[in-house]
This record gives structure tokens, C-alpha cells and sequence, in this order.
DNA sequence: TATTTGTTTCGTATTTTTACGAAATAAAGA
DNA sequence: TCTTTATTTCGTAAAAATACGAAACAAATA
């Protein structure tokens, strides 16, 4: 980089794009749809098999999207995992998305 | 594919993760701030060049990706270009993620 | 008509994402 | 202990995103 510029993005800027990217594939979308519509049962990654015409680990993979993006959490419970919303996260980026679109 | 599943994704699904692959990039996130803090004046591509030490290319081609999701509109009056949030869809976004963290 | 100007398009390379089936895993039950 | 079960990880392939510099563009001006 020969001329480096002034300025470059925020944290806020990169943690908005972050979360963004987590939900920006219609399959990650509606797990979290799902998710957030049984809050007080969380789910299986077999009740949302059963919905998406993909494979098993297809899926899996875009749990993990979510996870490491920490939209949701995994509660380990062999053979199961139970997975919720991450609440803290969840808010977090509802109020980035907020503060974001407010103008 | 051998099993067809039941259901799929939701129109409102799709739309949400085009939207969000839209803001999935932080130059992109920036250049929407930048817009949408002058809304007034609207803005030039080269105006946010200098900002970002990016090719301007490659912001033209990121002014492009906002383009044809609909969240910006470019105004030609050679050899410039006045770029804008575009207004209608912006508050479309803005919908369907307060609805989509309302819960 | 040739030049300048701000921007976009093109050609290309690299990286990342998305997807699948096969294999691995880890606990429960036969 | 051998299966069964639900899920993830691995290996791989194909597609999409990201980035850059060079070339193209289109109007204004010299």
C-alpha cells in the first residue's frame, strides 16, 4: 500500500458486516427464523432437517456459520445437540441493525 | 434430488439474506454510513475513495453489489455520478430486520 | 479533434463460500 | 461388545466474492 489513507472502517462497522454476513443465506435465515419461533423449546438439528432440502452436513455446516458468528449456541446432549439463540449476541446485533437503519 | 422436502425458504427469507449480503462487507457498511450521513448532499464515488484505501475499482465494484441490491441509486451527470440511498427499499431493509429481531 | 476528468468495465488471480457423500464420533441400548 | 442414532468432520469440487491495474467510456473543454 504506497499512499496509506486517513481513515479506515470501525469495530462497529466490521461487527455490523460480521453479523450481516451470518444471516445473509436464506438457509441460515430461516434456521434462525425457526429458532427464534421455538425459543422455549430450542431445537434439534434434525427438526430442521426434516424442513430444508439439504444435506445433513450441509446443514451442519451452516450451523457452525452461526455459531462462530455467535447468533446461536449449541448445548451439547449426546446423541443431540440442542441449539438456541445466543440471546447477548442476538441483541447486540439487533441494536447495530437498529442504529444502522435509524436515519 | 430424490426426496423433495415439504417446504422451503419464504420469499420474506430471501429478501432479508439479499439484503444482508448486501451489508456482509465492511467497505460496503462504510459507504452506506457515508451516504447515509449526507443524505443532504448525496455523494460522489470519489468522495468515499478518499476515505478507503481501496483500488477505486474495486469501490466501483462494491458501489455496484449495493446497487443491485437495491439499497443505493446512482444519479448520472458525467463525468460523475451522485450516489443516494435508495430511500424506498432502505426502509423496506429497515423492516424486515426490526421484524426479524423483534423477538 | 485531441485532452482531460471521474468513473466503470474488463481480464485475471486469489480467496472464500457452498455443497455433497463418506467417514468419524459419542452415548445409549440390545 | 456390537448396533443404532443423531450429528459433525473430512475430503473434495464447483461456484461466488474480492481485489487489482489496465483499458474503455462519455461528456466538457482546450
Amino acid at each position: 500500500m504506497q499512499h496509506p489513507k486517513k481513515k479506515y472502517y470501525s469495530i462497529d462497522q466490521e461487527k455490523l458486516a460480521g453479523y450481516a454476513r451470518a444471516v445473509s443465506h436464506p438457509v441460515r435465515v430461516f434456521i434462525l427464523d425457526f429458532l427464534a419461533d421455538n425459543l422455549d423449546k430450542c431445537c434439534y438439528s434434525g427438526d430442521m432437517a426434516e424442513e430444508l432440502p439439504i444435506a445433513r452436513s450441509t446443514l451442519s455446516e451452516h450451523l457452525r456459520v452461526l455459531k462462530s458468528a455467535g447468533l446461536i449456541q449449541g448445548e451439547i446432549n449426546p446423541p443431540f445437540i440442542k441449539y438456541c439463540i445466543n440471546r447477548e449476541n442476538w441483541e447486540e446485533a439487533k441494536h447495530l441493525f437498529a442504529q444502522f437503519f435509524k436515519r
